[in-house]
This record gives structure tokens, C-alpha cells and sequence, in this order.
DNA sequence: CTACTAACCTATTCATATT
DNA sequence: AATATGAATAGGTTAGTAG
């Protein structure tokens, strides 16, 4: 164990975004509308993707995707005894699909390219840019990354050596896969529609 | 220190615009 | 229909902070 591990914030690195504290009052509101509706449309997270996050997180913490009884949870008030298949109700519509032009998707891939792990500064620098909210640059990165990793998972290709140098906390499942495959092959027309 | 949990991640699946 | 890709999901990891 150092001394001195005070946070001494490395500088222009990618942080993560600070850490919400919810209020009590807000927290309850989001538990109220959990044990009504785990899984809420899009309307509820708005720009801010802070509330997506929380359900996420609280079904993965509870456990969800069973069905369980009646009761079991801690939230009963009246419990319906005639229509118990209110659940398909829960799903709420999806958010509407986000159009990205080429000078957009142009951005997001030359940055992608430089640092496929943006921290929030930098995807909200990115968001600003293009105009569209930092939630959807955050997704796109996401579904990048997830696309270009999932093209052969077994191989192992040693990267550059420089790279080594900070190892800051190794990677769990097995080496980062990135093989020289080539990045994106955009051969994008001109469809630009700006939504 | 430990417990809790927001933030973030991958992998997969669902959905839809474009070809 | 087939393809590409944005959005949502389950579930695991990283890290800030309250006790």
C-alpha cells in the first residue's frame, strides 16, 4: 500500500462521469416507478441517461427477469387478484432510432479510431460537436466497440508492446483480441439525413 | 476496511432505415 | 429479403463514498 495515493488526476485522461447522488426524494420517486414499471420507455430517461443507468443497474441488483409470485417483494399494496398478466404492459416503446449523417458518423469514427474509450469529457466535447446528446455518443461507442470485437473472439494478437506500459488493472476475460483487423469499413453513400 | 451502488463494460437480442 | 446499425437487455467489472 502507497502513501500518497491521494487522487492525483492524471491529466486529459478519460474519466468516468462523476458520480450522481440522487436525493431522497428523487430516489423515491424512481423506486415507486420500478415496482410499478422495471422497464420504462424512453420518456423517462431524457437527455440525461443518469435514470436509464439507475433501472439498469437495480434490475441487475434484484435479479429480474424471473417471474416471481405474488408477492416476494416488498411492494404489495393492493394486490390484484384478477388480472395478474399486467405485466406485459411493463415494455414501453423504445427510444426512435437515431439518424447519424456522414459528417456525423465521420466524427464518431475518426475519434473511434483514436480512442475507441472516451471518457466523458471527451464524449461530451463530441456531443456538443455534433449536436446530439451525450447518452447517444456513448451508445455508439458501445455498439462499435461490441461489433468489432465480436469478429474472432479466439484468436490472440499481441498488440503493440507500448501500450504494455500503463498497466493500470489488467482485462478480465482474456487478452483484448485486437487483431489487425481493419476498422471500419465505411464505404458510406451520401445519405446525410438530418433528422 | 467493507458494503453499497453509480458508472461503465461486453455480448446478445430486438427493431428499423436502407439497399 | 438481406444488411447495417441504433436501442435495449442481462449480467459482470470498476470505482466513489458512506458507515
Amino acid at each position: 500500500v502507497a502513501e500518497d495515493t491521494s487522487a492525483h488526476k492524471m491529466v486529459g485522461a478519460n474519466h468516468r462521469r462523476s458520480r450522481t447522488k440522487f436525493t431522497e426524494d428523487q430516489l423515491k420517486i424512481l423506486i415507486d416507478t420500478f415496482n410499478q414499471k422495471p422497464y420504462p420507455g424512453y420518456k423517462i430517461n431524457t437527455e440525461e441517461s443518469r435514470i436509464q443507468i439507475w433501472f439498469q443497474n437495480r434490475r441487475a441488483r434484484f435479479g429480474f427477469q424471473k417471474r416471481p409470485g405474488p408477492e416476494t417483494l416488498e411492494s404489495n399494496q393492493s394486490h390484484g387478484q384478477d388480472q395478474p398478466d399486467t405485466e406485459f404492459q411493463s415494455r414501453e416503446a423504445r427510444r426512435c432510432r437515431t439518424i447519424y449523417s456522414t459528417s456525423q458518423l465521420r466524427t464518431l469514427i475518426e475519434a473511434f479510431m483514436k480512442n475507441p474509450y472516451p471518457g466523458i469529457d471527451y464524449r461530451e466535447q463530441l456531443a456538443k460537436e455534433i449536436g446530439v446528446p451525450e447518452s447517444r455518443v456513448q451508445i455508439w461507442f458501445q455498439n462499435r466497440r461490441s461489433r468489432f470485437h465480436l469478429r474472432r473472439k479466439g484468436e490472440v494478437v499481441s498488440l503493440e508492446p507500448e501500450d504494455r506500459g500503463k498497466i493500470s488493472e489488467g482485462l478480465q476475460g482474456a487478452e483484448d483480441t485486437q487483431n489487425g483487423t481493419n476498422f471500419p469499413r465505411d464505404s458510406h453513400s451520401s445519405r446525410a439525413r438530418t433528422w
